[in-house]
RNA sequence: GGCCCGUUGGUCAAGGGGUUAAGACACCUCCCUUUCACGGAGGUAACAGGGGUUCGAAUCCCCUACGGGUCACCA
């Protein structure tokens, strides 16, 4: 069986963002699927934006969805180093090699000079592309500027009038002319490659075999193919992902609050990772059939980039606070509440350490919502009437409910039940609203709603008897009390 | 601006010459439930616009509109 081997190749520049994940998990899954290896590489050629934290975090981010690498800077592997700034002597036979063979070029214009000649055409309406300048310099002019100082970058010689053709995994038949492709600069004047330059390097040195990235590197492809052919090297497959867009269909910027963009946050937020996990396959991707709710196990055997779609995905956030909600309902009562318990905590509901009969009480509470949460910090909001001094009766529907007639009646009853309970736990509600039952002639909603009411101010929630329970005797005939 | 990509219900999203145009979220109705929720069964609702090609177009081609990507000593 022919090796199989993807990649994915963050630069650590910060955290573990959705599109960042997706990729990772789209070559994840068919690594697994095709029982190929799965690469991590840090792009960190750009000195300026290199953060330490930034690997950790990508690392952090992937172990948490449960997305496992095979080879990278912290497991090792056979084609290492994994990072690309410890890869720099690597580079350096194929730099000789295309400034040999006349396909690169020393270029001693400065950052400024090419600043200015990028204004100048873009004032003229042209498209700023390189002009070329320093593609004939005499030997004469080479020592000139040599001789002010100047340090020159490398560009690579784009060949004139070439169609660069390549068919993409996902977007098919895909060409582009060189002639709309200006000279690029490969290596920085300190010696070291641009990302386009060393990524084929990687790429072919770490004998990848199928290019999964996002679609802003598609216009770099037919540059990349150039620059192979030029070397002499075997063209990879590549399969060019669409954009994840907002729920505004524009694209996702860093800046966007409308989605929570880092699996970081998912996780302080208490998502479930299996559930973030297989929402994001379906981030472009869609399974054959009509089951949307898949363990890693079954994306994997499913996933396929024939149905890998061109259109970009857009994310939707609903969507992914229900699908995390199914997977809250199936899960572990004790993992939910480990999980909600420190949000009521930070909140101040809670104190920091709590003793055996508080912990109790809370995990039950949390019990109560695990229907309905659709994150763990979501329990912060939802069991608030709990931590209040009075209910708040906001909505009309509610207080019409108290307006009526029997109300009075119901709630009188219920509050003596309740004074003479002898047991107050949750089997002993049952009967008391029984109780209240035979004692007014209420049943149905007019008695269940106005306790509901009377007591959360809200015509939805969860379980009565449990909520009563939880509230305790002495808030339950407070609240009674204040609408009596 | 050049090049490249996309556009199916309110939202997400299948389908790629002949379909009653899937499914999911949301919404509505009904069933279950002494309330609420869960669960179950239904329902409303879509091929961006205009030209072609074809017996037949959501599907292929062209144009327009809209959205996006890219043209860096960023990846």
């Amino acid at each position: 069986m022919a090796d199989f081997r993807v990649r994915y190749a963050p630069s650590p520049t910060g955290h573990l963002h959705i599109g960042g994940a997706r990729t990772a998990l789209f070559n994840y899954l068919l690594a697994r699927k095709e029982g190929g290896q799965f690469i991590i590489r840090f792009e960190d050629t750009d000195q300026t934006r290199h953060l330490e934290a930034g690997i950790q975090n990508q690392f952090d981010g992937l172990e948490w969805l449960g997305v496992n690498w095979d080879e990278s800077v912290d497991v090792g592997g056979p084609y290492g180093p994994y990072r690309q700034t410890e890869r720099l002597d690597l580079y350096q036979p194929f730099i000789d090699q295309l400034l040999a063979q006349g396909d690169a070029y020393h270029c001693y214009c400065s950052e400024a000079e090419l600043e200015q000649e990028r204004a100048e055409q873009e004032a003229k309406g042209q498209m700023p592309m390189y002009s070329g300048k320093c593609r004939h310099l005499t030997e004469q002019q080479k020592q000139q500027y040599q001789a002010e100082g100047r340090k020159p970058s490398t560009r690579f010689r784009v060949p004139a009038d070439k169609v660069i053709a390549f068919e993409d995994r996902i977007r098919e038949h895909v060409e582009f002319e060189s002639a709309g492709i200006g000279d690029f600069i490969i290596v920085r004047p300190d010696g070291i490659p641009t990302y386009n330059f060393a990524v084929i390097l990687d790429d072919h040195l770490m004998k990848i075999t199928l290019v999964i990235r996002g679609e802003e590197h598609l216009t770099n492809t037919p540059r990349q193919i150039m620059m192979y052919e030029a070397l002499g090297l075997p063209v990879p497959e590549f399969a060019h992902l669409s954009l994840i867009l907002n729920q505004d269909r524009k694209k996702m910027s860093k800046r966007d609050e409308s989605i929570i963009q880092f699996m970081e946050q998912y996780k302080e937020l208490g998502y479930l990772p299996e559930a973030v996990l297989n929402f994001i396959a379906l981030l472009g991707w869609s399974p054959k059939g009509e089951e949307e709710i898949f363990t890693k196990e079954e994306l994997i055997a499913q996933f396929s980039l024939d149905r890998v779609s061109k259109s970009p995905a857009v994310f939707d956030m609903d969507k992914l606070n229900w699908m995390n909600n199914v997977y809250i309902k199936k899960a572990d009562k004790d993992r939910i509440a480990e999980l909600s318990l420190p949000h009521l905590q930070k909140a101040g509901r809670l104190p920091g350490t709590l003793t055996a009969e508080q912990e109790q009480w809370a995990r039950s509470l949390i019990g109560l919502y695990q229907e309905q949460l659709r994150y763990a910090a979501e329990i912060v909001p939802l069991s608030e009437l709990f931590f209040r001094d009075a209910v708040s009766f906001e909505d009309e529907e509610a207080k019409a409910v108290l307006a009526e007639d029997h109300a009075k009646i119901v709630l009188r009853s219920f509050l003596s039940q309740i004074e003479q309970a002898a047991d107050f736990n949750v089997d002993a509600m049952k009967g008391i609203m029984k109780a209240v039952q035979t004692e007014t002639g209420y049943k149905g909603k007019p008695l269940f709603m106005t306790v509901r009411v009377a007591l959360t101010g809200q015509m939805h929630g969860p379980d009565l008897n449990m909520t009563i329970y939880l509230l305790g005797k002495e808030t339950v005939m407070n609240r009674v009390n204040t609408l009596l």
